[in-house]
DNA sequence: ACCGAGTATTCCCCTCTGGATATATACGCG
DNA sequence: CGCGTATATATCCAGAGGGGAATACTCGGT
């Protein structure tokens, strides 16, 4: 899952996601659409293959990419408990609440005494 | 909102963001969570904050860092065409018909009957 | 005022990655 | 079967970025 968001990362292939999103495409179109050189865009749609955001599908010499929609549905999943933040059903003030002292959630190895002694 | 993606493409950042989206926490804690040095966290921390993606609060010696939401409704917007393509409203089969030849949909500069001298 | 805790900043190293150029490969066509 | 087209791969280069060590800054306590 990590991958896909390093893959994501890079603008360009946003782009091609992007364009792909609309209609498969062979890669001569994102070249000119992109306007970056040919072997770019190839290094770029095989990273994406590689990470499974588009397929191939051959045509001749031509090679037609298409979208695979499947590993999005990580990055959905990621923002998830996010969008209910932002959704009201948590707000600032809430999430303030949930740090009081008396509470303690403690996500991590934290004893409230000692420290910076153990992970080093 | 390039810059967002860029932001969340690291694997601690992301950490981060997961252990404040449950509660606001001082930094000492994040380092402990993560198990890399305090100036990486800080600088981690230093990025994150000037996406927008996290937000101080100054106690004492102590800065507790809290998430905000906003940036990635960002990425939420990005996603949603995407989500619409496995949401069944169009699925691999409509797309292709949507590349046909006769419907040419064309994001791009490109004409039909001539090629790869236009760019070059 | 000094000290220690907590955090930010600086500097350096090193790896990773995107881009371009050059080359290789696959395919259709005459 | 040689040629042009379409794409992939190889190689090199430069810049960006993450990590750590050392250091600077800030604040509260005594």
């Amino acid at each position: 899952m990590a991958a896909v968001f390093e893959v994501l990362a890079e603008p360009n292939r946003r782009r091609i996601l992007d364009l792909l999103r609309v209609a498969e495409r062979p890669v001569g179109d994102l070249v000119a659409a992109l306007g970056v050189s040919q072997p770019a865009v190839s290094k770029h749609l095989r990273v994406l293959r590689e990470a499974g955001l588009v397929e191939v599908r051959t045509d001749a010499q031509r090679r037609l990419y298409r979208v695979r929609t499947e590993p999005l549905r990580a990055v959905d999943a990621w923002l998830e408990p996010y969008r209910e933040l932002w959704s009201g059903r948590l707000d600032d003030l809430e999430r303030h609440l949930g740090t009081m002292p008396d509470t303690e959630p403690d996500t991590g190895p934290r004893r409230p005494t000692e420290e910076s002694s153990d992970e080093r």
